[in-house]
RNA sequence: CGCGGGGUGGAGCAGUGGUAGCUCGUUGGGCUCAUAACCCAAAGGUCGUAGGUUCGAGUCCUGCCCCCGCAACCA
């Protein structure tokens, strides 16, 4: 841990291109990690800071054939946009590149082919779905069929929407292929896999032993793989968009997007440094730092590193992988298809140059140690009582008095009083906490750290009073207001990693050329130079900017709603059937005696049902994300009486409500129209 | 006994054995240089819960409850 490394490699996870990047995204990977790369470059240590769009993989080939394009222009589409609002972010990439380059497939195709060449891989020939109208191989997603649980017509070979169970392709009924329609066939195929058990007992001791220090999310996450057993995973697809398999024989297959993306880390820095990028990755001295979200622990913690391990060559694994929580939205779980987010593209539209205020909000209120929630109300409040009361008003009344008592010219200090020496010796502590605060990624306190500078200032300026003093002692108030300017200085340093145009700003008021952490709590402004005019660094947001943010969401909230049941397609009528296949089904009428959730499961109420014969019944259903156990107690319902009985998660059910399956996934439970009775059958 | 994270004053968080702290909000007071901003003070917490270890526990151990994510469950 106390190894000094002479240069840091900082990547970000690479965000993907179907859609545009949002709050989630920032708070999560590249807010905290360009703060690591600023800070850095401010205390001059070498870093680069590389960042790029991940573009292969089914989800991006879905939406280009939703949308009648190509994959490449959904990815170009996205790639710009996201570059760009990056860029007027105020993310300081080294690099910006995408793993369509040709670069990136030159060098993921290299790094399969050498494991390839030295065998690390696992060839198996597995069964899979193949369309032969179309020539190709069938990725889960583009299978669909009868789901196996629930019978939902429009089920995904990965997952069926209407039920949420996860499933394998092969296991739909009446499978159709998503691209013609056609039936598909079962036909062999070829993939590699990577053994990761063959790498455990190194990642064990890499991170269990050697690694206590990373954050307990990575950490405990990292435990419970390794202690569950690691198995090979395959890293490749039957799929035509993606770095093709650089082996004889693998027509039509490309790497699978997880092994291919975080070898983009390593193409973008040969992009930038074409001749040195390798002191990059393979010498010890170098220190890298993944910076991601928490869904992607284990492809950065496991299996990137076994890639590495396996790949040799002197490649070095990350010295950290500081992992963020989830970021919810008013709320609510942010979701790109549901629209649920604040796209940063917007953003940057709706509050032009406050660039900083969202970086502010989203640092102070990071989801370091667990999930947290976005609000406007919580944004506008940080921006009007904290960054303008706090920060922007000290700056602005130093700036003012400056100019009012001195023309703007820098008064010299004369002899220190100890009020001086105390806020000095303060702002030495703040800088202390706030460099240990970045080193160790705890970056919301750092933040706290930086505003301390302000905070101190403030008092500062109150208790000495100036604006009194100036009647009695003016050469008094020459000191007085010479360190408040170096208070100012400060915090142009201090907050450079946080607000990087506030900072600038700032710097150029005060006539600093060129900041640097060593600056932090020293005199740096020379007295008799001439400062800037003052200028408003925060303005307040009102609440109408507010408004119009929350109506936006709720309008949103609404169109998700209506857009579920309008848009809602009727599943394609079953096979035709005899009278007699109905009168099989004994559906019967019963009243909800008891109802009371199934332990453990979140989906499952277990219901006593009076059917009429005295005895009640117990029936499970999965409706509890739909109904609350009392609602339906007393009410009457529709159940199948003559259903083989069954144990779901070790109750017994006997039987099957009946519930209609809404667009948006919702279930209403069928009931009759008026009180009939209990064991009535329906016919 | 599925796995991981979390439960600390109204809100958001820090605090891994020794007097319970920070930011915002609230209330009262002060100041007037400043974006009605700033400064001071106060109120507000039996640190999810029940036991245990210890001279001493928010901090260690055990049981239980709740929230989030993953897994499972959907007849």
């Amino acid at each position: 841990m106390s190894k000094e490394f002479k240069r840091t490699l900082i990547t970000t996870a690479l965000p993907y291109t179907n859609g545009p990047v949002h709050i989630g995204h920032l708070a999560g990977v590249y807010i905290p990690a360009d703060i690591y790369a600023r800070y850095l470059r401010l205390a001059g240590r070498p870093v680069t800071l590389i960042g790029g769009s991940d573009e292969h993989g089914v989800p991006i080939t879905l939406k280009a054939r939703a949308e009648g394009v190509t994959p490449q222009d959904i990815v170009d589409r996205y790639h710009t946009l996201i570059k760009k609002s990056f860029e007027e972010l105020g993310i300081s990439f080294d690099v910006y590149s995408r793993t369509t380059s040709e670069t990136h497939h030159e060098t993921a195709s290299e790094f399969f082919r050498h494991l390839y060449d030295k065998g690390e891989f696992i060839e198996k020939t597995s069964e899979q779905l193949y369309d032969p109208q179309a020539g190709q191989f069938l990725a889960d997603r583009y299978v669909t069929g009868e789901c196996p649980n629930c019978h939902h017509q429009g089920a995904y070979g990965d997952q069926c929407e209407a039920c949420g169970s996860s499933l394998n392709a092969t296991d739909l009924i009446n499978p159709r292929s998503a691209i013609t329609g056609a039936v598909p066939e079962l036909r062999s195929t070829k993939h590699w896999y990577l053994p990761l058990d063959k790498w455990e007992p190194a990642l064990r001791k890499w991170i269990l032993e050697d690694h206590t220090e990373w954050r307990s999310n990575v950490y405990g996450q990292c435990k419970s793989w390794l202690d569950g057993g690691l198995q090979p995973r395959a890293v490749s697809r039957d799929l035509s968009w993606g770095v093709p398999v650089p082996v004889e024989g693998a027509e039509g297959k490309v790497l699978y997007v997880w092994f291919d993306a975080p070898i983009g880390y390593i193409s973008n820095t040969k992009e930038i440094f074409p001749d040195t990028w390798e002191t990059w990755w393979k010498d010890p001295e170098t220190r890298i730092i993944n910076f991601i979200g928490k869904d992607n622990i284990v492809f950065h913690c496991i299996v990137f590193p076994a890639m590495l391990m396996a790949y040799g060559d002197n490649f070095q694994l990350p010295d950290n992988v500081p992992s963020n929580e989830f970021l919810n939205l008013e709320g609510d779980k942010i979701s790109t298809s549901r629209n649920w987010a604040v796209w940063l593209h917007e953003y940057l539209a709706d509050f032009p140059g406050k660039q900083d205020v969202l970086r502010y909000v989203l640092t102070a209120n990071a989801p370091e140690t667990k999930d947290n929630d976005f609000t406007w109300h919580d944004f506008q409040a940080r921006n009007n009582n904290e960054l303008a009361a706090i920060l922007g008003n000290f700056i602005n009344r130093v700036i003012v008095l400056t100019h009012k008592y001195y023309n703007g010219v820098v008064p010299a200090a004369g002899e220190l009083q100890q009020i001086d020496r105390d806020v000095m010796a303060e702002m030495e502590q703040l800088k202390t906490s706030l460099t240990e605060n970045l080193e160790t990624f705890h970056f919301r306190e750092a933040l706290k750290d930086a505003m301390g500078f302000a905070r101190a200032g403030n008092k500062y300026l109150q208790d000495c009073e100036p604006w009194k003093v100036i009647k009695t002692d003016p050469e008094r108030v020459k000191t007085i207001l010479n360190v408040c300017l170096q208070i100012c200085a400060s915090i142009s340093v201090a907050c450079e990693p946080f607000m990087p145009f506030t900072s600038a700003t700032l710097a150029s008021i005060l006539g600093i050329e060129k900041l640097d952490w060593n600056m932090l709590a020293k005199d740096v402004i020379p007295a008799g130079r001439t400062i800037g005019e003052p200028k408003l660094l925060f303005d307040k947001i009102d609440d109408a900017a507010i408004a119009a943010q929350t109506e936006r969401l709720e309008r949103i909230k609404k169109e998700n709603a209506s857009k579920a049941l309008d848009n809602f397609k009727p599943a394609p009528v079953q096979d035709q059937i005899e009278i007699t296949d109905f009168e099989k089904l004994d559906i019967r009428v019963g009243t909800v005696l008891e109802c009371e959730r199934v332990p453990k499961a979140n989906k499952l109420l277990k219901f006593m049902i009076d059917d009429g014969t005295g005895t009640p019944r117990p029936i499970v259903s999965g409706i509890a994300q739909h109904y609350a156990p009392e609602e339906l107690v007393g009410k009457q319902v529709l159940f199948i009486a003559n259903l083989a009985p069954a144990k779901i998660r070790g109750v017994l059910s006997q039987g099957m409500i009946l519930s209609a399956l809404n667009g948006d996934g919702s279930l209403t439970v069928a009931a009759p129209s008026a009180k009939a009775s209990n064991g009535a059958q329906v016919k």
